[in-house]
DNA sequence: CAGCCTATTGGGAGCGCTCCCAGACTGTCT
DNA sequence: AGACAGTCTGGGAGCGCTCCCAATAGGCTG
């Protein structure tokens, strides 16, 4: 009598207990894949289980082990990047890839504004998540800071600067913007300019290095006047690109840190009656879609993003597992994908 | 002494009932708000709350509510489409936006196989979101089934069949096509070719019927001659092209079903020395960001992806607080915007 | 001033689970 | 045979919250 089959709400452990005839402790036992329990014991909970439909109840779980099993991935972006950017579908399906094998959840969390921000802060002060995943994180992202301070694991895609001491993925900016630049060295350019990223993330930063890294170890001064920086957009990447024109005549080749800025680039570089790849050769970086379309196909830097999705949600679930573990800082390389513009 | 500020472990209800000296009661209704509270009752909790940061444990309020304050999006698609399409990001986009007025939150779910989808079906059924938004679901997509079985509220983005039950929200896909062959027709082409999405989602089928409607409405018989499917993907685009120009050499335009298959069929149009437009019109649909970088720039039947994001979670949220409302269909507008392929 | 109603309040019960400990039951060793 | 170590087992306690009801305090009426 006591414990009737409800009708209406889903089965309970106890029902399960009952009906297998063995106790509470038992079937819970069984479920979790505790050791300590006779085959006989576990083949009738299993049987139980089976009959019942039985599905743990994960609020009363949690409830107990102040575990969620799911982590947040965290995108602070400013409303236009989500929709151009590949980046962060790629980096989705890797999280989502890794988390598959695992029965963790995951909550995608938008942070575009300072409400939004509020909303985040309360969210995991509710520690409704064992982890956060943070994506292209800016030098002055007040998140990390906080992330810390409430002691919640925490791996970022990207790093504030290169001196990180969060446990981060990241591309290998440099050496793929180096990489790109050294190719266009070779190709016999002259005049290289760059279209950079906002100079306050790591990426924009390193990708510029790279450029000036190329050229001197050639032993050639980086000439500031080849730089323009831009925000990532296409019409950023156009703008660069008209000021860059206008300031360098003379300029052959363009190395822009990323395809949609290239693609703007582009744009230009054809308004102003420039020949790509005779007069002016460009790489993109991101070797996204976007640089399998422009006419001409866009030569691209690409960055294994899917791979930094599943790379940093199993440092995260590492770092849920055993919090004191020391955190760790990976670099995945970037390859060259040589198509028709340079 | 009995509830002491336990060191390291986050406030309690208790707790803050302790400090604003009232019962728990009080403060469950006025951090619920919830009427019957005095205003000096109201003023001591408010306080009390702000003093120890307290923040309600959900695991503990689901527990007894059965809600969960979080809805999940589904997304079952096979590996390539959420990396190239940025319908998704924008559906995404505009469920968050709709969701960061409330404080329920987003749980990202991919299926692209049959164990992802049996992790669905357990996480479903252990009644671990409120709620189901369901992108673009094929006819014989088990899924919606399931839901309707496992009776959690439910909407779709697109819809099955032209007949389907569940709530959903589509963009006027018949009308955007037939509006696309209807722009054709108007500039004198006599030709136009179609190629389709998948004829097992709603989606390829309406946009081909809508190629169809705009003949007949002209008194012309589609000629089924001029009609090959693809799989929305560039290659499949251009495979389709190429097989449309073998069959029908006399085609003067192109209705794509998908930017990305346009892009595919632009390129194999270049390769057989077709101009564009002057020999043949091309137009995509989506209006993403590759009709704007092909070359020529394509013209293109835009849908509000971000709105038909937004509003799945409006008829959501309606239908998890009031499980017995009426299903509701709605079909958003699409926009031609033309760019020079036509 | 008694009597009755309403607005507010406190706190018991219970949501379904894990944790843990005491007890039962084996088998082995002296 | 008795003691003991191990293996399994059941179930009490408690996680932090909401729900609800009985109790209290005012306020109003006659």
């Amino acid at each position: 009598m006591s414990s009737r089959n409800r009708p209406g709400r889903p089965p309970t452990l106890e029902a399960v207990a009952q009906r297998a005839g063995v106790g509470r402790g038992t079937v819970s036992r069984v479920v979790n894949g505790a050791p300590g329990v006779s085959a006989k014991a576990r083949a009738a909970v299993e049987a139980a289980v089976a009959e019942l439909n039985y599905v743990p109840n994960p609020a009363a779980r949690s409830l107990v082990t102040s575990r969620t099993d799911s982590i947040a991935l965290v995108i602070p972006e400013s409303e236009s990047r989500l929709a151009s950017e590949p980046y962060f579908s790629a980096v989705i399906r890797g999280v989502s890839t890794e988390l598959a094998e695992t029965d963790m959840q995951l909550l995608l969390i938008l942070v575009r504004d300072e409400r939004e921000l509020r909303r985040l802060t309360r969210f995991v002060g509710a520690h409704r998540v064992d982890g956060v995943l943070l994506v292209s994180v800016r030098q002055d992202d007040p998140l990390p800071a906080l992330l810390e301070e409430l002691r919640i694991p925490t791996v970022l895609a990207g790093r504030r600067t290169p001196v990180e001491p969060l446990s981060h993925v990241h591309a290998d900016n440099l050496g793929g913007a180096a990489g790109a630049v050294r190719h266009l060295l070779a190709r016999g350019r002259t005049a290289i300019a760059t279209i950079t990223g906002p100079l306050d993330m790591d990426v924009g930063h390193s990708r510029l290095q790279g450029w000036r890294d190329a050229h001197v170890e050639r032993l050639v001064r980086p000439d500031e006047s080849l730089v323009a920086t831009a925000d990532f957009t296409e019409e950023g990447g156009r703008a660069a690109m008209r000021d860059l024109l206008g300031r360098r005549p003379d300029l052959d080749a363009v190395f822009a840190a990323s395809d949609v800025m290239a693609a703007g680039a582009l744009t230009e570089l054809r308004e102003h009656g420039r020949r790509v790849p005779e007069d002016v050769a460009v790489i993109g970086f991101d070797d996204s879609i976007v640089a399998r379309h422009t006419v001409p196909p866009l030569t691209s830097v690409g960055q294994p993003s899917e791979d930094i999705g599943r790379t940093i949600t199993r440092l995260l679930l590492d770092e849920i597992k055993d919090p004191a573990l020391p955190r760790r800082h990976l670099t995945l390389p970037t390859t060259l994908t040589c198509r028709e513009t340079t």
